[in-house]
DNA sequence: AGTAAACTCCGGAAGC
DNA sequence: TGCTTCCGGAGTTTAC
């Protein structure tokens, strides 16, 4: 599912192929997967070049020279790519915007339709219409300080629920929640104002380490992912404990347990992320 | 007020 | 073959 890494993966994928294009008009075969309404017409991209392509959390932002942008959440199953107009398109296909006169389209794709996308007037900065689009949003765990984190961790909630919630701070989901524990040696149930100075800084350094690493390796295909070219990601092949139930742990071959944290199936070694201090 | 849990959307996969 | 159940990102609602 899409978090981060992959939204960050799309992204740059998108920059080397649609930068400074031209779009076309767009085409909804589902109109409702249009989040928002009267912000503009959708009609109002044909005709203008990509300015700006990149990623807020776990959303794709694509910057127009008429100050619009189209965002796009990818929900659990979305797929944002660019492909040649005649070769063939597959269901769930919601969205698909001409480029280059129409030789390439860009298409949206999402099965189950958790994702969606909207059209936003001023830019993203313009605060006022962003809305559901991108808020409330918390900071971009790659550049947050240390200091601001560990502000962020003092409430009683589960340390996992905190991570997954992008008002506290954006783009985490699942996967990277549980492997970013795994690395800091912190139970996912373990309350976030009991971690300590220590843990916190660890925890900061597992996250980082972990969408580092998933970036570079192009993100984690688990069921539908692909990226903009529409190719699977690396990274699922290093997880150290996401959907590895049972099987040893990397550091200390206990197996791996599977207990529901936050109502999200997750996963953790019991041996290095004990319950308690 | 802060937190947690339940419910909603949706469709594919898995189980019976 | 045909049910039923599960899963999940994220918003909303309800309950402590």
């Amino acid at each position: 599912m899409p978090e981060l890494p992959e939204a960050e993966t799309i992204a740059r994928g998108l920059r080397r192929t649609i930068l400074g294009r031209r779009l076309g008009p767009a085409r909804f075969t589902r109109p409702d997967i249009l989040r928002n309404r009267g912000d503009a017409p959708v009609s109002d991209i044909t005709g203008h070049r990509v300015v700006e392509v990149f990623r807020r959390g776990k959303r794709v932002l694509i910057k127009l020279d008429n100050d619009l942008t189209l965002v796009f959440a990818l929900g659990m199953t979305g797929q944002l790519t660019v492909a040649r107009t005649d070769a063939a398109c597959p269901t769930h296909t919601h969205l698909r915007i001409a480029l280059d006169r129409g030789a390439r389209e860009l298409r949206f794709r999402d099965v189950r339709r958790f994702g969606g996308v909207w059209l936003l007037k001023d830019g993203v900065t313009g605060q006022k219409s962003r809305g559901r689009a991108l808020g409330p949003l918390g900071p971009e765990p790659l550049e947050i300080r240390i200091t601001q984190f560990r502000s962020l961790l003092r409430r009683k909630r589960q340390i996992k629920a905190l991570l997954l919630d992008q008002s506290i701070i954006a783009g985490l989901g699942n996967i990277y929640c549980d492997e970013a524990l795994h690395r800091a040696s912190i139970h996912p149930a373990a309350r976030a104002d009991d971690l300590t100075p220590d843990q916190s800084a660890a925890l900061l350094r597992g996250i980082r380490a972990v969408l580092r690493e998933a970036i570079r390796r192009g993100g984690s295909s688990i069921s539908d992912y692909r990226d903009a070219q529409g190719n699977l990601g690396y990274f699922q092949h290093r997880h150290r404990v996401y959907q590895r139930t049972d099987q040893p742990c990397h550091r200390c071959r206990t197996p791996i347990q599977r207990i529901i944290v936050a109502a999200r199936s997750t996963h953790f070694c019991p041996a290095c992320q004990p319950p308690r201090v």
